[in-house]
DNA sequence: ATACTTGCAAATGATTTGCCAGTGT
DNA sequence: ACACTGGCAAATCATTTGCAAGTAT
């Protein structure tokens, strides 16, 4: 068990570390699951698998949607990736580090991400009551915003 | 402006309110409007556009799927119908007297209707921190029930 | 060498759209 | 009559699946 470098570590693993994830569990490293990673660090939002595919608008070269959504799905199993359902569009996705609660507009679609913890007396409350633990980074609070209530 | 009879006219308005509100609004009430409807009040939970089309099962006569959906969308800017989306599988219709909020497992796809006004406290809290007014009757409080989390 | 992976095409599921014939009023 | 509707096919969008060819280890 190493120690972790200075730097980005904690908060957002570097490339490399995802890498050793993928060759500890016995995957490999194909320049199309880099390339994918490389999008996803490089990404400051959440992205969709098309916008990865398309090399995130050129900034990378382009791979094969259907393989991003495999690849991702391989990430997502490692922990290393997480999705967002934002409503409307595509799944979006981020490095699990980078992972948030979202509100989101189910009329003009605004998204909202909250700080961490934000939620957290909410989510406490609905667990309490219900015995379900709400995950509002993978299903956001959708509602009315106050421009369309 | 009448008085409303008594019955279950305040509850689910009858199948003859739903037309004569169809009518108020220069709409006609063709056969395959009816029998939407009468899907819509037999069926004891939400349906799917499809099942509608299908006739419940066979207990109606089935219609055309496109023509269901468009109807389905007319009679919810006409505030009869409200659907739900329950994250996995297609949009539910019900009567909107009938709306419900849920909670749902991502996990195991299980649903859970609540009593009106159950979540009332937790949607005030939202509204009132984030301005944002959720709507769990069309998007519900979804997470990782208790056997699942 | 030999699994694991990619890339491409085709399938899927839900919903929408175009269009013309049919029908309620 | 005449606009509103229905029915059917085709299009869309996001995602998944099948499979043969390619490639990391």
């Amino acid at each position: 068990m190493t120690v972790s470098p200075p730097g980005p570590a904690l908060s957002a693993p570097t490339l490399d570390h995802a890498l050793g994830v993928l060759h500890a569990n016995g995957l490999r490293a194909s320049s199309a699951r880099r390339l994918a990673l490389e999008a996803l660090y490089a990404a400051e939002e959440p992205v969709s698998a098309e916008r990865i595919a398309g090399g995130l608008d050129g900034r990378l070269p382009p791979s094969d949607l259907a393989s991003v959504y495999r690849n991702l799905e391989t990430f997502e199993r490692l922990g290393l990736v997480r999705h967002v359902h934002l409503v409307q569009g595509p799944g979006l996705y981020a490095l699990a580090a980078r992972e948030r609660d979202y509100l989101v507009c189910e009329r003009c679609g605004a998204i909202r991400p909250l700080m961490p913890g934000a939620l957290a007396d909410v989510r406490e409350v609905v667990k309490r009551r219900f015995g379900l633990t709400p995950r509002f980074s993978h299903h956001p609070l959708v509602g009315l915003c106050e421009d369309c209530a």
